[in-house]
This record gives C-alpha cells, structure tokens and sequence, in this order.
DNA sequence: GACATTTGTTCATATATCGCACATTATCGC
DNA sequence: GCGATAATGTGCGATATATGAACAAATGTC
C-alpha cells in the first residue's frame, strides 16, 4: 500500500473515538489530546466532526459519545454471520445446562464477546458482545490461543500485559504454553478462578471451514456450586454437541 | 462550527463503515462506492486504511470487518453508564418473571437496545446491545417517542418509512400519535404483535436526572402464552419496581 | 486580586487528500 | 478464446486538512 492511500484523518478520528472508555465516559478537547497523542486542535476537530455526525454530543465543554456509534460495531455483528448464526445455539445451551453460554473470537491479545446467552450473574463485570478479557487468562482465550501455532501465541503472550487477577492466575508465560499445548491435546479449556475469584468455565472450539478453529464457546459457572474439576464431566457433552452441529452448517 | 472544522475524510471513512451490513458482509471496492456514493478512490483509501488498522481484512478482493471494529461501539457501551447500571436489573426481571427483558434508547427513528437479559427466544430475529428496531412498532419505541414533545414526535414519524411488518402494524400517523398520547397518559405502552406475529411487549420509561426520560425497559413474551391484554397484569409491577430502583440511583 | 496554568480557538502555510481521467486488470457471456 | 463490460489501480492539479505557534479565555493557586 502506498502512503498515498492511507487517509490519516479517518484515523485519527478512530483513535479518537476509542479513547472514550470504561473510567472516561466524558472527555475535554485536551483529555482526547492527551490520550491519542493528537495535536489538540486535530482532536478538536474529530470531536467537532463527530457531534456534527451525530456520533457524539458536545455542551459546550466535554464531549461524550452518542447511541448512534453503536452503528459501526452492529455493522459487524450484524454483517459477520457467525453472531447470528451462534446466538439460538448459545440460548439452547444455556437453557440446557442452567449457566450463561459465550462465544468469542481473538482479537490481538484479547478475547472478544460475539455472543452470549446470560443466565445468572456469576462474575462481577458485565459481558456483552463487544466486550474484551484478557486471551491468556479466560477459558476460551486458551483455546483460541492454542489454535495459533506455537510461536505466534508465545509472541501475543510476550505482549499481553500480563497480571494475576486472583492467587490462582498463571501468569508464566512457559508454563501458559505448556497448558496451552495440554488445551491443543484434549480439545478444551478449564478455568479454575483465574480471571475471578469463584468464577471457573470451560470451552470448546467451533470449526469453521477448513477446519480452522474460527471462534470459541464456554460455559461459566460459580466455583461454589460447581467445582472446576466437575465442569468437563457436567458441560463439556452439550458443548461439544453445540460445536458438532454448528460444524454441520457450513 | 467553521467548515474548516470538519474533517471529511473522517466522515467518509465512518460512512464506509456502515457500508457493511446485514445484506452486504463482504464488499468489494466498487460495492462500497456505490452505497456510500463516495468516489471509487476515496473508497479504496478508506478500506485501505481500515485494513491498515486491523479494522478490517482484504483477501484482494473483499473487504470483510473484523471484530476490532467492536472497540468502537464498545467505547460507547463501557462508557456510557447506562447500560452497565441497568444490566444486573435487566437479568433479575427477566429470571423473575421468566421472560426476556431489555434496555433501549432512542437514536433518530429507532430504537436502540443498550443491554438485554434474554431468556427464551421468542422472536425470530436476534437482538442484542446494538440492535435497532423501528421506534413507531416496539414497545419501547412508543415509550421514547411518547416522552417527546408531541411536534417532535410527528417529525420522527414523518420521516420514518412506516411499513405494516404483520396485519396488526399500525400505520397511520394520527392513530400513532393517539396512541402516544395514551401511552404518556398511562405511563406505559403495550405492542401485540405489531413486530412480528406471535410476539407481544411491554414497555416502561426509565427517568433520568431532572425527570428526563433517558430510556425504556420492557419484557417481551409470546402472545400465544401471554396475550396482550395479560401483560400489565402480570409484569408492569415488576417493570415499574425496576423503573423506581433505578431511579433512586441517580 | 494578581499570577501562573491550563484549556480552547484561530491563523498562516506546509502537507495530504480528493476526484477526475486514464491505464490496467479481472470477469462474464458466448 | 475473444470481445465487451465492469472493476481496480494510478498520476496529477485543485482543494481541503494538519500543524504548531500565537492569542484569548477560563480555571486554579497563593
């Protein structure tokens, strides 16, 4: 690609909209300065461009991002017809097996929610499509990272910021590659805590053609009422009967 | 604002991204600058900048989005705190009454679902955070329309293509102005089947700071199980308890 | 209340992008 | 295969945008 057909302002505009998250719902022109490293008077006119689109809404001082972006992530949940077609099946087996069913894909060192079917609230934090948790931690990070050839899920692990969300996370890198090939071999994930104190799940990947492994499903479920060790015996039947049948329809 | 404030290119390249879409998935150059009626090089630079930032991915041919994309429609969602405030109710409606229940905004003529507990799946389409239904035939919809001033609410109307989805579609615009005047009367707004057959809701308003309606809580059912006229009875006092609880949080 | 800082806005100009016209390459029907 | 048609890639002048410094306004500090 040549320098020419990059358009840097479009980027820069992307870069901006991200920087509206979790802890800064509302940002001043200087806070977008600061956090994109953009010029200030670019940042400006990215804000300024967005609430004339109607993406975002300014009062005269901080600029906070409108329903109207959510347009461009259903862009893809509603183009990429894997949410779609997933979504009945996750609903089936979270009725199934009593616990809240996910699917996800991998996106750089991140786990991404494409759907969920929630039954109770096991975890504290919220997941919803689009949501995003950490690959090396969350049961159907392992598989999707185990889906990578060795080197590259060593080299996505070398730049995940790596921490221990509870005593129980492994944060080693060579002994993650060491469960990562045990995940290769048996074809599931467990995850016993690691992201969450009472929180473990178990995941299955789904085959897209070719049999590449295209996304991954998992059932969480509270450690108190369902021991980690207990999780493959009671979930892993109807997960991989879902993942058997959504193989059949491509 | 100047127009020296406004960065096209930022525009355009937001536009191509809504370019992707239920029908069109995979999109080749020329796709894009039709509907988008952006010049055919300027829609190239667009795509290519969105593959460039991992927005995207280009097999030389297609144009397809990747989830990345999600970051941008999750910075709203895990911004915004209405969704995550009003989710853990959502999952105890909907477990409490045994029905999905949902969350949504308005955003010009639709409306907006920002967080959704589902519990059985009742209508044929998929809905999630992000997806949008015409406001004049969802219950919701009449919520958010219904809190408008009236003369604002029949400009929505006006522009927005009417279409009976089943024979109980109300398509007039005067009959949809009477029954916003009866919603905002009786502080809540029943659908049966005016969606799709088979499926009937209710909605309530959710009041914000200074009284404002900021959005609209319902649960849907299926009419063969519940027919319209049960759905007050049976779930506007667990709606409206909801409603309250999340009032006093502001 | 005056000073120091931060923030928002404007401006001139160097630079990048736009859209057109043309060249090239793929796709389709026969 | 071959011509017709459509799609993609590219160079260029006109035009729009980015940049950083300078200014104005607001905010915070003492």
């Amino acid at each position: 690609m040549r320098d020419t057909d990059f358009i840097g302002g479009f980027a820069k505009g992307l870069r901006v909209i991200e920087a509206f998250g979790e802890a800064t719902p509302r940002l001043a022109i200087a806070d977008v300065a600061r956090t994109t490293g953009l010029d200030r008077a670019t940042a400006r006119r990215c804000l300024l461009t967005l609430s004339e689109l109607g993406y975002a809404e300014y009062d005269g001082k901080f600029f906070a991002l409108t329903p109207k972006i959510l347009r461009l992530g259903h862009a893809y949940l509603s183009a990429t017809p894997l949410p779609k077609i997933v979504q009945p099946f996750l609903d089936r087996l979270s009725e199934e097996v009593g616990q809240s069913a996910s699917a996800s894909v991998l996106d750089g060192t991140e786990v991404v929610y494409i759907a969920r079917a929630s039954h109770r609230r096991v975890m504290s934090i919220n997941l919803m499509p689009g949501s995003r948790l950490p690959a090396y931690c969350a049961s159907m990070g392992r598989i999707l990272l185990a889906a990578l050839p060795e080197e590259e899920a060593r080299q996505i692990l070398e730049r995940t910021a790596i921490r221990a969300f509870t005593p129980f996370t492994r944060t080693d890198p060579d002994e993650l590659l060491g469960e990562l090939a045990r995940v290769r071999a048996q074809g599931y994930a467990v995850i016993d805590q690691e992201l969450e104190l009472g929180l473990c799940s178990i995941a299955v990947p789904l085959i897209g053609e070719r049999g590449r492994i295209v996304a991954a499903l998992n059932v969480g479920a509270s450690a108190a009422q369902i021991p980690a060790g207990e999780l493959a015996k009671r979930f892993l039947p109807a997960l991989q009967t879902i993942a058997q049948d959504l193989r059949l329809l491509r």
